[in-house]
DNA sequence: TTATAATGTAATGTATACTTAACATTTTGT
DNA sequence: ACAAAATGTTAAGTATACATTACATTATAA
């Protein structure tokens, strides 16, 4: 399962979901999904939002093991 | 754009298309897509791929500017 | 307190990642 | 040289990332 830190990365650069969105190239509600793990955006995305954040891509997403 | 070095280290691994399809869960023609650059995979499809060539994410997929 | 900004969330539509199937060409091993 | 494996490539279908619109709730600032 995919884990991320979006959004605790972007309240520390004080960005809200749309500045960032503008700053990546999506809309707000993209941010919105991705912040609440709904989706597993592409990497060309996670690429430009781990440079807007300042943070390496493996700190902000990676994948964590189910539990069963 | 975004660039890989997928051919390269699946090469270096002595992986053929179809054995990092399965180690990765893709079929051979999703890696012969993404080798050839025909689409930005996921980032978890990316993290997967990461593992299985042993290299850091950014060092398998970064974006380069488009000359005009 | 009240207006405004920011966020949550849901529905519907579009673009694209990924699958399946198929066949041709190239490479590798005997 | 020959067979088998690997790769190139294309078409058509499915799943999902991402956009757009809309409205409700929560946070922030005057």
């Amino acid at each position: 399962m995919l884990k991320n830190r979006v959004k605790e990365l972007r309240a520390r650069n004080n960005f809200t979901q749309s500045d960032l969105g503008k700053l990546v190239g999506v809309t707000r509600q993209t941010i919105a999904f991705i912040e609440k793990g709904e989706f597993s955006p592409s990497i060309t995305l996670a690429l430009k939002l781990s440079k807007e954040l300042k943070e390496p891509l493996e700190q902000i997403f990676w994948l964590e093991e189910e539990i069963r």
